[in-house]
DNA sequence: CAATTGTTTTTGGTATACCAAATTTCCATT
DNA sequence: AATGGAAATTTGGTATACCAAAAACAATTG
């Protein structure tokens, strides 16, 4: 009953797709010994599992009570995401300095099947491709530490952006400025890089606000 | 066998202070069962302060292997030094917008509590002054992810920036960019004070690439 | 009927037992 | 003496057993 990958965190790969995907809905309690016998696994790597979704924010611990799927408020969201676009901006100003032509290329690659994507494919399609593409600029920062963090974020808020790339009325304008993001980073010119990825991002932060309005009619 | 804080975390903090300290130098491995006899508990609690202290980066997990404490290079410390700094500088930023009155207030104790620890106390007193001071930023800047974050990367720098403060020849200068600071939060000068932290920091950066070279000595 | 207290159940925290992979040791063979 | 390999040991991964605190529930009492 065992594998090259630890159990555990196998288990926190399964939890966190039900999570993102919202089959265990925000505020749900993860008991241990429910859950692990419905996966028919022990306590332990269980408990495991949960306290590495804990650290990524996706559930929250609390002392002496089962642990519960995070329902992060607006105010919350929006601070991640205020975070993250920090990171981004980073991202991008390091990658101008230390992509190589390979990371520029993965990087434009992943813009032309974004195009494509966003032509044919449906939009979960064009989200991982999204997802992928904003990795792929940390990576090519060359920055280990950067890339981690991020992921973590990206991790974190990644059903919060799911929704938000659900709203197709800005598409063009999220693919456009795609496009500028590859354009600076491939004339290496990190102010421009910094000022669309903070643009993007602060649009990111407008549909969010208006998902949580709807949500609340 | 138990207080109102899990056992695992006091085993974490203990852990932690014996790594940044110095008693758990780098590269020795941390084998579960004797650290667990060691400290006369079972391995399931040291398991997890393990784990936990591998999140922080503080010890590096292998496959199949003992875990060890971490040994960074100079550019691993490096790039992390440049996650923080962004961090840094996004806190001074919101902090002129977010902070309170009582915000400020602290920060300024703290400062100078600073001058007066650097005229009256030692290096470490003042050092734990320096950490408090920009955490106390982080804080100020009412966004927790970042906070959190922030804490994150001041842990696993600890040991590091403990070394570099240890270095007397710039103590001036970095008081003096401290009192820039904390007079561009009282003006709410984001600009100001972001400039201000990033070339702290630059200077840091400088202190441990010296700290690297003379250790090959 | 409400409140309070005592009991049962649920739950997370901790300890221990067991297993398999990996390392090391050491003997047999050349 | 060198080497190949098998057995023993070490070590982390997993399962299970036990405990105490907290919650839920029930019963008793005013």
């Amino acid at each position: 009953m065992e594998q090259s990958q630890p159990l555990a965190e196998r288990i926190a790969n399964q939890l966190r797709r039900h999570i993102l995907l919202g089959s265990l809905a925000p505020g749900v309690s993860i008991k241990e010994r429910d859950n692990a016998e419905e996966l028919g696994v022990s306590r332990t790597p269980m408990r495991e599992a949960i306290r590495i979704l804990a650290k990524e924010g996706l559930v929250v611990l609390r002392p002496a009570r089962s642990p519960i799927v995070a329902a992060p408020s607006l105010k919350e969201v929006s601070d991640d995401l205020e975070v993250m676009s920090a990171l981004e901006v980073l991202s991008g100003r390091l990658a101008c300095k230390n992509a190589t032509p390979e990371d520029l290329a993965e990087i434009e690659r992943l813009y032309q099947k974004m195009l494509d994507t966003a032509r044919n494919g449906d939009s979960v399609d064009l989200f991982e491709v999204d997802m992928d593409f904003h990795r792929a600029i940390a990576a090519a920062s060359h920055n280990k530490s950067l890339a981690e963090t991020h992921s973590a974020y990206v991790a974190r808020l990644w059903r919060t952006r799911y929704l938000s790339a659900s709203i197709k009325s800005d598409r063009d304008r999220s693919l456009r400025q795609h496009g500028e993001i590859v354009r600076g980073l491939k004339a290496r010119d990190a102010r421009f890089v910094a000022k669309e990825i903070g643009s993007h991002i602060r649009h990111v932060v407008t549909n969010v606000a208006d998902l949580f309005d709807e949500r609340e009619a």
